[in-house]
DNA sequence: GCGTGTGAACATCTTCACAGCA
DNA sequence: TGCTGTGAAGATGTTCACACGC
């Protein structure tokens, strides 16, 4: 029993969350309209949700006000993760204004950049710290996320940066491949990727290879 | 055989792509090498690349030049695709000045927002259209592909707008989910599903739930 | 010897089909 | 009756271990 809520329904429960507080008006929802709207079978929706524990009633639906709750449990959502933004041009700013973050579960608790024209400026409220102070800002306001919003050249040092300041988890948005040392979660969000993958799709619907016929 | 390449694979082939890009100037890899930049094992790599042909040699590793251009090739960036980005706002500009969309396979061609502040004005080179002119650019350019960086109320206005227009490849960066008619292939980005996962993990280690302790 | 390529074993994820309960 | 919850079957993905060819 080393995961309790398997990896693949983890990674679909912010989804859920998302649908759910789209329709908070609502009082009950049921596995077949979560599928729909999450583009899925309901099936899916069914087990994804049983792990988390019992909270449907049959013949019924789900509370939707507690499924919300519970899901937001089951990813620790129920206590804020504090954040800190390291870059801000165009992504870290875009980042640092994202609903999401704020909305739920997540503060920004500090902004940092290189430059010192961007140093004392403010980004959604936080006043912008020079990259110097990050170590000990990291420390002081007990940092639990760090955003690499960087260029990629500099991706790896602001990572060490994190590590050593005690950071555990950083998310990676610079489009290069950032290492750290073990107990270290990193999570890379390539922008590229994304587009890569659709690419694909479409180079076998459309001026795919000989072997496109076959599918 | 429906898909040459697993699915698994295909996401994964854009890492290996980044990697090599960032060693071009050494001659060959090795499953090993690729594998602990990558943060994976050898024998996924080796698996991997295997998909794509036998184009490794035994005993000696994989030529860095081929590989780039084998992988390229299996995820159809022999070509250029043509992208349209609306909404150009933090994100949008981040987007449209991220190094990955135009370094390898992909074109902005076009720019729209609704705001007549920014239509007019110059985003990466390119001059950004009011959104009415969507249809008419998209389908006059031969858009492939459309980035949707609009406002979560905005998005599904523009999905469908994208998907009238007779784009069938849609990526969504909008915190919300949209639905588009059947042939039209959408990916979402959710920023912030990512640090909901990353949060997940954090709160297994740290203060977790009571059955933490079963764990 | 060395590192790739690959069947076979294993693990994980998804789908199915239906029992169980409001 | 209606919809959840779930074992079992099936599909997909990963790891292992070693044959193969440089």
């Amino acid at each position: 029993m080393k995961t309790p809520v398997p990896r693949a329904t983890v990674q679909r429960l912010p989804l859920y969350l998302q649908i759910l507080d789209e329709r908070g008006d609502q009082a009950r929802t049921s596995s077949d309209e979560l599928a729909a709207l999450a583009g899925i079978t309901a099936a899916k929706v069914r087990k994804d949700l049983s792990y988390l524990g019992s909270y449907g009633t049959r013949g019924v639906g789900y509370d939707v006000e507690q499924l919300r709750f519970e899901i937001r449990r089951a990813l620790g959502l129920t206590r804020d993760w504090r954040l800190a933004i390291v870059g801000v041009g165009n992504l870290g700013s875009a980042l640092a204004n994202y609903d999401g973050f704020q909305a739920g579960g997540f503060c920004i608790a500090a902004v940092f950049d290189a430059d010192p024209a961007k140093v004392g400026t403010e980004v959604a409220g936080v006043t912008v710290s020079p990259v110097g102070r990050l170590v000990r800002d990291v420390r002081r306001l007990g940092i639990d996320i760090g955003v690499v919003a960087v260029p990629a050249e500099a991706a790896q040092g602001v990572t060490d940066t994190l590590a050593a300041a005690g950071v555990r988890s950083i998310l990676n948005f610079a489009p290069t491949v950032v290492r750290a040392p073990d107990g270290v979660e990193i999570r890379r969000v390539d922008l590229s990727t994304e587009l890569q993958v659709l690419g694909y799709h479409l180079h076998l619907v459309t001026g795919g290879p000989p072997e496109a016929a076959i599918a």
